[in-house]
DNA sequence: AAATACAGTTGATATATATCAATGTGACCA
DNA sequence: TGGTCACATTGATATATATCAACTGTATTT
């Protein structure tokens, strides 16, 4: 059901294609086999269901309560939230495959704006339905767990290297492989990658302005890192970056 | 037992009083009555034990296999870690009353070094012992997993504030205010407080240089939002920070 | 108490990035 | 096809912070 977006600028190209269910970040907590030796599908328990936003689209807003975890099976979406000076920063984003909702969990109510950068498509895991099934089932409970200290690691190897680089260029870096490195961990395509966010919320996420993220994209490109144009970024040496 | 360092340089005065049990980021876990209604005391059952360190003392060391997670029940700590360049990159500070090593659940290693920044207390969780009684006890998965969760908002609270600031003066703001925060929450003095940590270490983990922290901590007093002598903070108005 | 060492502050200049302004580029529409 | 719009890049200057250096204060040692 794709269809074209109505508010937001985004060539209705043909919709990116799914991630599969293996190498879904919410496929530790899906997966039926794992939950111990008794069969038990977590997917057809909790009526997991797909659905389909288009660009712009907003999952959830910032304050809401807290309902569900949201895995994106397709598309990608950026992470907002209002600073103390009333203006809007970038905070994240997410790719094709990530898990989106958890940082709600500890309050209760979602603590940034989740908006869909192109026709994505999501699979939504009522968060409460799931907590029921862990209290029965200690390996889920486990496996809970487990997802959220990855998660809280990842967050944290982000803000590592994004607070470690000084300069512009390390930053826009960080950012480029951080993105490669999250498309390895989900098999996707790390070497030819899709920018699917603006300059402008780029930028923003790296507390940098649109004009020196420009200038150091070029210098990157210069030094034959990347090569860039548009919103494709070709990675050729993905170590050296 | 209390004893001079006989490295670091740390004047040996009175040790910092305990935290209170009840104040601890660990007592959810800890508290024996939350565990459903078997009484179960996690900290008798785990022998969880004291342990005292010297200022200058390394908790853990980065790589190390995972094996605890520590409670800093006096004192306070730095979290540490090489990066790329070879060069040691200041993470983040562990205060009293707070957690450490959760980030290392996910990978099985710890990813940073932690050093004692004064003479500190430890109590010290082996992660084993408790995930095994987890899988007896639903409820205190439940515990574990809303322990996770809380930490790594908090974490995503500090990056936020500090990422969101531009100029050395809103990072060093969002520093101190973060510090006054922690104590808040553990229901200790939020309005005077002693900065353990040298100034190379702060300005380090905030990306500026001890001297424009330096700088910013005297504009901020001229200003009068604190009161700065050495270590010793003096917050005047936490809301205006 | 004087001497030493180190942490922290203050000062002068260099440099990277923000800012302001102009130009370029691609997508969509008439 | 040409026109319009938003987005992205490039250019020139201003500004904040890094750097280098001197100095001060505080704690430790003899």
């Amino acid at each position: 059901m794709t269809s074209k977006a109505s508010m937001p600028p985004q060539k209705s190209r043909t919709l990116s294609s799914h991630i599969a269910c293996r190498d879904c970040a919410l496929y530790p907590v899906c997966e039926p086999t794992t939950i111990g030796n008794t069969a038990f599908d977590i997917a057809e328990q909790l009526l997991l269901k797909k659905h389909p936003v288009k660009a712009g689209d907003i999952i959830y807003h910032e304050a809401d309560r807290f309902e569900s975890l949201y895995a994106l099976t397709s598309g990608s979406a950026k992470e907002e939230c209002l600073s103390k000076n009333g203006e809007k920063q970038i905070v994240g984003f997410k790719l094709k495959g990530e898990l989106a909702g958890q940082n709600a969990i500890a309050t209760g109510h979602y603590p940034h704006t989740l908006t869909a950068l192109e026709d994505s498509t999501l699979c939504v895991l009522p968060f409460h339905k799931l907590l029921d099934s862990a209290n029965a089932l200690p390996p889920l409970a486990m496996q809970i767990i487990k997802l959220l200290s990855i998660d809280s690691h990842h967050e944290a190897k982000i803000r590592q290297s994004l607070m470690t680089a000084k300069t512009a260029e390390e930053k826009v870096r960080a950012f480029i492989s951080n993105i490669a490195q999250r498309h390895i961990e989900r098999n996707l395509n790390s070497v030819d990658i899709r920018l699917s966010m603006s300059r402008t919320d780029i930028a923003d996420y790296l507390g940098i302005t649109k004009e020196t993220l420009s200038r150091s994209l070029t210098l990157l490109q210069q030094k034959d890192l990347i090569e860039s144009s548009g919103k494709n970024i070709h990675i050729i040496d993905l170590l050296r970056l």
